[in-house]
DNA sequence: ACACTTTTCAGACCCTTAAT
DNA sequence: ATTAAGGGTCTGAAAAGTGT
């Protein structure tokens, strides 16, 4: 039974396993840290490893930090995860980063009206990148000159000085979905397009418009609706009628 | 004496707080 | 107002240990 009015006992650090295992402290930090084959011997390590373990010691990440001036944690800047595609971007992307031993950290752009506060002013301090959907510009210019590796999605690669992009065959995936419905013989289209004006729809627009133009009698016409199904909906019925 | 392996030392990191 | 100490970890260099 622990008392909660009690502070709790402090944390292991690396220098109590070095004193159960008989070692130096800089000989725990290479076992545990992985660097130890050339470095220390099989029993040694064994030894170390069995004392972490007995004394139920983590590495402490704030001075790990400290060390490296690196704190292996990105910041992933999407529209809000309600929407399942953006769901599965942090799920693929923290994933990755595991394998990686980092770590992502959220941000989910506010609808509409971007950041209440700039919430990047201790992200400055403690991350080491930025991976931002360009749908989440407004949360993005908050991080303008943050001298922060950033890889940009679904967005223009011409368009940023980010470090990489990723972006999907969105002009093909709109030709293919057009010339399946021209094949079938329908000849009137309407272009339910968002009213978030950014890259990615401009793409789907030019792809969907270019594959219409080469059928002489086809016709597209182009309805913008603010970007959630209950807007969809409606401006879909509008059209319809 | 020498080569090689294993372990330890010492300083850097940067910010906060206490002491001067 | 300025200086010094402290926090935990990591790593290159140095020291200690072992075997031939």
């Amino acid at each position: 039974m622990t008392d909660p009015h009690q502070p709790a006992p402090p944390r292991p650090t690396s220098r109590d396993v070095a004193r159960a295992a008989g070692v130096s402290q800089a000989t725990v930090s290479l076992v545990l840290g992985g660097k130890w084959p050339g470095r220390v011997s099989e029993a040694t390590a064994r030894r170390v490893r069995e004392s972490a373990a007995e004394l139920g010691y983590r590495p402490n990440l704030a001075a790990r930090s400290l060390r490296l001036g690196r704190t292996r944690t990105a910041l992933l800047v999407v529209p809000a995860l309600t929407n399942e595609f953006f769901a599965r971007v942090y799920t693929g992307a923290a994933a990755v980063a595991a394998e990686h031993d980092f770590g992502v950290v959220l941000y989910p752009s506010p609808d509409g009206t971007g950041p209440a506060r700039d919430p990047f002013a201790s992200a400055r301090a403690s991350l080491d990148g930025v991976i931002a959907s360009s749908m989440a510009s407004d949360a993005l210019s908050a991080l303008h000159g943050a001298d922060l590796p950033l890889v940009m999605l679904d967005s223009d690669p011409a368009g940023t000085d980010a470090a990489a992009h990723v972006n999907l065959d969105i002009a093909d995936g709109m030709r293919q979905v057009t010339d399946h419905l021209l094949g079938l013989g329908h000849r009137r289209f309407v272009h339910l397009a968002s009213a978030v004006d950014t890259w990615t729809f401009a793409v789907r627009a030019g792809a969907l418009r270019e594959a219409v133009d080469a059928v002489p009698d086809a016709e597209v016409r182009t309805v913008r609706a603010p970007l959630d199904v209950r807007a969809g909906r409606e401006a879909a019925e509008q059209a319809l009628t």
